[in-house]
DNA sequence: TTTGCGTGTGAACACGCGTTCATGGGCATA
DNA sequence: TATGCCCATGAACGCGTGTTCACACGCAAA
C-alpha cells in the first residue's frame, strides 16, 4: 500500500484536482462517469484510503461508537456480556461503524470513569452504548447533556424518555408468561420466584410479568415465596438458603428464577439441603445461558434472542446518529421455551 | 463539557499562546511551573480534551490497535476467544491504547478482508493483533510489509522471525508434561493422544511435548493411538469414532486431548460406544475451558493463564510500537493441573 | 556599558481532507 | 452570431493540533 499516499498525489496521478478526487470519494452527483472511473482506477491501483483523522477534522463523523460495559468480575466466560459485546461489534462493523470498547469492573471507580470520558471525547465518538450501568449514572447523564446519542441496555428510567436517549429493554411479559404457562401446564400451582436487583430494569419488569401471569392463571402470589436476589449465582444460592432457614410451613413446588445464573445457585442450594430437583422442586430459569444445557439437571429455561437484540440496538443507534432522531424504545426480543430436565410434572398426590 | 472548545480558546482564556497550551499538554520541559498551572487550571475548568483527529493529523500516533479475530461460529460463549478479546481490551486500555475489533467468521472471505484492511488503514492504527489466523495469511504479510507492528497468536512461522513480527505462542512443554505426569502417576502406561490442526502452532508443539514427556517416562508412543483432530469438539468425536471403527487389537487406557473441546467430543463418542469414562478410559484435556467443570464427568485438565498471556501480549506490542523494537517471542504461560473426575487410577489387574 | 547566552514564548507552517466559491467551457436558444 | 445557462472543475479556506523557527527578555560575564 502506501501509508504515505494522499489525495493530492492521487489527483496528480489521475490528472485532476484534489477537489475532484474528494468528490469521487464522497459520491458527489455531478461527476461524469468517465472522470469518476479515471480517478477510481488510480485509487485502486495505489491502494489509497482516505485518512480518517483528516476527514473527521474536516467535519465528517468518526463512525465510532463507544461501548461501555460494566462487568463485575469478568466478561471472560461465565457471563452473557461477551456475547453482547461480540454481537454489537459485528453489527456495527457491518454498517461501517467501529466500536471503542471499555470494560469496567465497577462503575463507582471515578478515575476510570474519567479515563473513559477522556477517551470518548478525545476520539469524538458519534454515540455510546452502555451495558449494565446502574440507574441515573452521572457519566451517562453528562454525555447526553453534551449531545451524544446514547443507547442504554437494561437501564430503568421511568419517566425519563427524553430524546437523545435510547433505552433498550426487553419485553419480559411474553417470556415470563411462557415460563409460568409451562409450569402450570405441568400441574404446578404453588410457584415462587427469585428476583434480581430491583434498581435495574429486569427486576421490576420480570416481577410485574410474573404477577400478571399468575393472575391470568388465577394463582395466588405468595409473598413469602418471593425471594430477593441479585442476578448472579451466589444470590440464588443465598436466597434459597435464607428462605429454608425460616422453616416455612409450606414450600412452593416450583420456582421461577429471574435468570439462569440465579437458577444455578438455587438448584445447588436445594440439592445441598436435600431437596431434589426436579423430584421435589421444579426450577425454571431465563436467558438460556450457555451453561444451562451442561448443568445437572440440564436447566429448563426461556431462550432470549440476544444476538438479534444487540443487532437491532446497534442499527437503531446508528440510525439515530445519522438521521438525528432518537426516542425511547422497548424492544421485544423473541423468546422461546427450552424444555430440559429441571422441571417435572406434579404427582397427583401433591396436586 | 464543550464538544466545541479548542486549544485556541484555552490559550485565550489562559492569556497565553496556543503553542504554550500545546507544550503544557505534551509535557514539554521548558515550561515554567507557574505557566503550566495557569494553563492546566483553565483546561480542567473547561473540561477540555484535545481532539485526537487533529493530533493524529499533526503527526501523533492514534494509540489504536487493530484486533483481528477469527472465530468460526461465535465468539459468543462456547469459546475462549471472548476471554482473549476482553483481556486484550482491558490491558490495552490500561495503557491508554484502544482496540479496534474485527470479528470474522472465515478468513477466506475476501470482501471482508478488504473491509478490514480499509478500516485499519483509514484509521491509521499503530499495530495489529491477529488471533486464530492461519499460516502465512496474505493480509498479515501485507500489513507487515507496510510497516505495521503485528502480534500473532497461535501462528506457526518456522524460520520467519523477522523484525516487526511478534509471534506469541505458548510453552506447551510444561503443561503437556504435567498432564502426562499425572496420567503416569495414576498408573497409566498405554496413553494415546488426539491432536489438532498441524498447520497451527499448538498442533506440532503439543505433539512434540507429548513425545518428550512419554520418553521421559520411558513409555512407548504407539502410532495407532495418535489420532488426528482439529481443535474442535466435533473433531474429537470423529477421531474416537474413526479409531474404534478400525477395531484396534489393543486400546489405550488414557487419552490426552489437545484441548478441552476435543476432549468433550471424545468423551461423548466413548460413552456412545459403550466405553465408560473414567471407568474404562481416562481422558485429560487442556486449557480448562469454562465448560469443563460442568461437563459430565467433570473434566480433568491443564489450566492455562490466558489472561496473563493476553496482558503480556498487549503490553509487548505496545512497547514494540513505542520503542520500535520487535522480535520473535515465545511466552511461557503458567499452567496448572486441575484434577476433576475424568481420570482414574488403573486397577491393578490392568497394569 | 557591552556582549553573550539561555530561557520562555509567539508566529507560522504543515498535516490531509471537505466544501464553498468562482470560473471557464460547451451547448441550446433567441 | 450573440446571449444565457448549466455542468464540470480548480483554487482557496478551514478544521485543531504539533512543532520548528525566530525573537525578546533577563541575567551573568567581560
Amino acid at each position: 500500500m502506501s501509508k504515505e499516499i494522499n489525495s493530492t498525489e492521487i489527483a496528480r496521478l489521475a490528472g485532476v484536482s484534489r477537489s475532484t478526487v474528494s468528490r469521487v470519494i464522497n459520491n458527489y452527483a455531478n461527476v461524469p462517469e468517465q472522470t469518476k472511473q479515471k480517478v477510481m482506477k488510480v485509487i485502486q491501483q495505489y491502494n489509497y484510503f482516505p485518512n480518517l483523522s483528516a476527514q473527521v477534522l474536516a467535519g465528517k463523523r468518526t463512525r465510532t461508537i463507544g461501548l461501555f460495559m460494566i462487568d463485575s468480575g469478568r466478561v471472560s466466560g461465565d457471563s452473557i456480556s461477551s456475547l453482547l459485546l461480540a454481537r454489537i461489534i459485528e453489527s456495527a462493523s457491518s454498517q461501517g461503524y467501529y466500536v471503542l470498547t471499555h470494560i469496567v469492573r465497577d462503575m463507582k471507580d471515578l478515575d476510570e470513569a474519567r479515563t473513559i470520558k477522556e477517551s470518548f471525547y478525545q476520539r469524538r465518538i458519534d454515540g455510546g452504548i452502555f451495558i449494565g450501568a446502574a440507574n441515573h449514572e452521572p457519566l451517562i447523564e453528562e454525555m447526553i447533556a453534551d449531545g451524544f446519542k446514547v443507547g442504554i441496555v437494561d437501564h430503568y428510567l421511568p419517566g425519563r424518555m427524553e430524546p437523545n436517549r435510547l433505552v433498550y429493554n426487553f419485553d419480559n411479559e411474553t417470556g415470563v408468561g411462557q415460563a409460568i404457562d409451562y409450569l402450570v401446564s405441568l400441574g404446578h400451582k404453588r410457584i415462587g420466584m427469585i428476583n434480581g436487583d430491583m434498581n435495574r430494569y429486569s427486576g421490576p419488569s420480570k416481577l410485574k410479568s410474573f404477577q400478571a401471569a399468575m393472575q391470568r392463571h388465577q394463582l395466588q402470589v405468595v409473598q413469602q415465596w418471593m425471594l430477593p436476589g441479585d442476578f448472579n449465582e451466589e444470590s440464588g444460592y443465598k436466597a434459597i438458603t435464607a428462605f429454608l432457614k425460616t422453616e416455612p410451613a409450606e414450600l412452593p413446588t416450583a420456582i421461577f428464577a429471574v435468570n439462569d445464573s440465579v437458577a444455578f445457585g438455587a438448584v445447588r442450594a436445594l440439592k445441598e439441603l436435600g431437596i431434589s430437583v426436579p423430584g421435589q422442586m421444579s426450577v425454571i430459569g431465563f436467558d438460556d445461558h450457555f451453561r444451562s444445557s451442561y448443568f445437572s439437571p440440564a436447566l429448563t429455561t426461556i431462550r432470549v434472542d440476544f444476538a438479534d437484540m444487540m443487532d437491532r440496538l446497534a442499527k437503531s443507534l446508528i440510525t439515530s446518529i445519522e438521521k438525528g432522531a432518537a426516542a425511547f424504545q422497548i424492544f421485544s426480543a423473541e423468546t422461546e421455551l427450552v424444555v430440559r430436565h429441571s422441571c417435572q410434572s406434579m404427582p397427583v398426590t401433591q396436586l
